[in-house]
DNA sequence: GTCTATAGAGCGATAGAC
DNA sequence: GTCTATCGCTCTATAGAC
């Protein structure tokens, strides 16, 4: 590693995704993100041309990844109960290191929708998934209740992903520290699941 | 009514809040909405003096009305199995008529939290609500299990929120009209007030 | 009450010195 | 590769005619 400190353009990366994730693309500007990097404004063109190629470049991993992780492990090849502690646990763990990504990545796609789901190339999803087949086959065993995959699978992500969006909330309710925070997620690691399989187990003979 | 058809005070308000929802405060401009309005940009500053005034006024009544409802509803001493059914309906009704409000509401607040908490006078609450109160009433009864009633109220409002947070990604997965979308989410009144109830009953005599 | 015209500030982006 | 200086544009907001 023959450059040491000062990498301008690993620190315009890192200062612009800080300023996007708490500002937005129409609240963030180039001035914010110069300051917080230190360095001259100019150098974001010279890096990066323009602020929505700074934008997509920023995000082109890491925004991807969010939606894509949802999929990775719901398409697993695992049984049920464990997929659900699965996704829970480690979607958990990726929100808890990026906590401003959900609100961020919706509302970014809510007043962008073409622009971002064509940049990161996320495509119309087959109905016929995995999971899908899954719960049909379970239900069909008369090991779960019948439950259409997208009402799972909403189900789940609201459960996981709603106390970050509605973070502002939690404050006013005495959780108001990230320690609290960090605390109330982790309790769900294990409500969640247990809320979950509580439902697909009603009707059934394991019930 | 002797002013007709031209009252442009309301023409701009209607047209404020469809921008504003559509790109947030720091995205659109004054003149996004004189042009949706139909009416001179200068108008905006007669009538409302400043764009952040504009903002205020048009959401002061309905932003509000969304956090106070939830804990309207979840304060009433009603039983809880009711009281479930009756948040359910109710939130997804109010949401169904202005969908693009959570998403809204919580980049608006992450992004400047202090003025909007401030000027909507949301105020920190008590933690020994009502809710709460009969939540461990009950468990002390042995009709429900032990839940925290923070937890309660998160997995509650995520399960319901959710879906219009995400309802780009509904999109991809063939919740692509209006219509499917609204039974999707009324098929929800009736499945979330089943999971919360299922996973109350867990470990108790009524499972 | 509604318009035109424009002020004044801040924006993204570029040119050119070093 | 990094800076200063500045362009051209758009933004919010105001002044003043009607």
């Amino acid at each position: 590693m023959p450059k040491v400190n000062s990498d301008s353009e690993e620190k315009i990366k890192a200062a612009a995704k800080k300023i996007f994730l708490q500002k937005g693309f129409d609240g963030a500007t180039f001035k914010n993100i110069s300051e917080e990097a230190k360095v001259n404004t100019a150098l974001l063109n010279y890096y990066f041309g323009t602020k929505e190629k700074l934008f997509l470049e920023v995000f082109d991993e890491s925004f991807f990844l969010f939606i894509r992780l949802i999929y990775q492990i719901m398409e697993q090849d695992i049984p049920l109960e464990v997929k659900i502690y699965s996704m829970v646990d480690k979607y958990t763990d990726l929100i808890l290191e990026n906590p401003m990504m959900p609100i961020f990545i919706t509302s970014e796609i809510q007043r962008n929708p073409e622009k971002l789901i064509k940049h990161f190339g996320i495509f119309k999803q087959p109905t016929d998934t995995f999971l899908a087949r899954q719960l049909a086959s379970e239900a069909a065993k008369g090991t779960i209740r019948e439950i259409d995959a997208l009402q799972f699978e909403m189900a789940l992500l609201g459960l996981i992903l709603f106390p970050f969006m509605g973070r502002p909330i939690m404050n006013l309710r005495g959780v108001d520290t990230d320690l609290a925070f960090k605390a109330f997620v982790l309790e769900r690691k294990k409500i969640i699941p247990e809320m979950m399989m509580a439902y697909l187990k009603t009707g059934t003979k394991q019930q």
